[in-house]
DNA sequence: GTGGTCTAGACCACT
DNA sequence: GTGGTCTAGACCACA
C-alpha cells in the first residue's frame, strides 16, 4: 500500500490519500475485501496526523469505497457502485471543461488529451468496465 | 459579458470570474481588444466586493490574456500565444488523470468522456462570426 | 528576518517586502527551507495589514522563491532555477538602460555603477557561512 | 523628435515622455537650446491628452532639463548640471541594488550586465563623460 | 496555529 | 472615470 505525500502540493494531505487509495483500487493493488492500514499505521508511516488519515477514510466510507468493520478494521468495499450519480457526473463533466479550456489556451490538442487518457486506462487494466466486475 | 457567480461552489469567486471570462474569450463573447466591464461595474452586477473582481483581473492579466491600459480600463488582449508551458501541462495531466480515475468509478467510460470532449471544443468552434448567437 | 517598511516610498509596501526577502536570501540570512515569519506575526512586527504581508508572500511563491505548506507555514523553496526567463531579462534591460541614463545625467561614471555592482555581488558573496555576522 | 508611447506599458505615459526626451538628448539628436514641440503638438501627435505631456514636461523643467521660455516655447537646458545630487544617486543606488539582485536570481552574470552598460554608453556617444562639456 | 478568501470602505495615480 | 493599494476585521479549511 504504497501512498506518498507531497507536502508542498496545494491539494489536502487528506484529500491526496483519498485519491492514491481510489489509485491503488483502479490498478488493483487493492482488491475488494483487501484490509488497509489502520489510521494511526499510515499517520505514523507518513509522519502525519492521524487526524488526517482519518479525514481521508471519513471522505472514502462516504464515497462506499472502503468501510470498517467495528474491531477488524477497514476493507476495501465488494463492489463498486457505478450507479450514476448525477451530481458527481456534474462535477465531473464541469472539471472536464476546465480541463479542455486550459488545454485549449495552451495548445494542447484534442488528439492529445485523448491519448492521455487512454494511456491512464492501459495503465489500469486494459477493461473498459474494469469498475463493474459483476456487471457484463 | 454575462457572468454569474455561484455562492455555494468552494471555488474562490476569483477563480469564478478568470474561468468565466476564458470560457466567454474561448467562445468569441469576448475578442481580441474588448473591453471589459470596469472592476467596479461587475463588482456591483455581481454583488460582490471590487477587491474580489480586481483579484480576477489580476490573474487574467498575469496569464496575459488581459492587459489593463492605465485610466481607461480592461482589454483582451491580442494574441494567445501557445507556448509550452511544461508546468501547465503537467498541471494538466494530473487533473486529467483525477478525472478519469473519478470517471472510471461512476462508470463513465472513455467514449463518453471523448464525447464530451469534443462537444467542447465544437461549443467553442472556430468559426469567425461576431458573437455567436446562442440560438441555432 | 529583520525587515523594515519604508511609509514614504511610493513602492507599494508588498513589494518592498518582496524585495526585502529576496534580499535576505541573496544575503543567506534566510536560507532553504527556514521558515519565514507567519503572515500575522510579519504583520503586527511591520506594524501593517496581515492582508497586504500575504500579498507579498504569495508574489514571492508565484515566483517559486517561497512556498507554502499547509496549516505549517511559509518555507523558503529548496532551489533557485536559474530558468532563463526572456521576459524577465527584457525588463532588466529596459531598468537598466534608464539606470544608466539616469547616471550619465547625474554624472556618475561607468567605472563607479561597475564599482557599485561588485560591491552588492561581494556583499551577498559566496560564502556558506550561516548567518553571516555583521560585524568582522 | 521621434517620441512613441506602448500603452500597454505599466509606466506611466508621461514618464515614458519624459524618459525619452531624456535619450535623446543623450542621443544628441536634441541639443541644448534646441526647442521641444509644443504640449499641443506632442498631445496630438501622441493621440493622448495634452495634460499628460503637460505633465512630462513639468517634470523634465523639474530636473532642469528643459525650460520655458514664456512666449516662445520650451527648450533643451544649456548645460547639464553634474552637481552630485545626493538624494538622486541614493535612487540609482536602490534601482541598481534591485537590479543586481534581480540578476542574481534568473542567473544573468556580473559581466553580462558590464556589457550591457557598455552597449549603452556607447550607443549614445561613447565619452566618458558627454554630459559634461563645460568641464575636461 | 497556519494561510486563503471575502467584505467594506478608503485613498491614490493616471487619463 | 479607470485600476492599484491599503486597512480593519471577519470566516474558513487545513494540520
Amino acid at each position: 500500500m504504497p501512498i506518498h505525500i507531497d507536502e508542498r502540493s496545494t491539494t489536502p494531505i487528506w484529500e491526496q490519500i483519498v485519491q492514491q487509495v481510489k489509485e491503488l483500487i483502479l490498478k488493483k493493488v487493492l482488491r475488494p475485501n483487501d484490509k488497509l492500514m489502520s489510521v494511526r499505521e499510515l499517520a505514523s508511516a507518513l509522519l502525519i496526523n492521524p487526524n488526517t488519515v482519518s479525514k481521508a477514510y471519513q471522505e472514502l466510507e462516504r464515497q462506499s469505497i472502503i468501510e470498517t468493520r467495528r474491531g477488524k478494521g477497514t476493507f476495501v468495499t465488494e463492489a463498486l457502485s457505478g450507479q450514476g450519480n448525477e451530481q458527481k457526473i456534474k462535477e465531473i463533466r464541469e472539471s472536464l471543461k476546465l480541463l479542455v479550456m486550459e488545454s485549449s489556451y495552451i495548445g494542447v490538442s484534442r488528439d492529445t488529451l485523448v491519448q492521455w487518457i487512454d494511456g491512464y486506462l492501459k495503465e489500469w487494466g486494459g477493461e473498459d468496465d474494469v469498475n463493474r466486475p459483476q456487471s457484463k
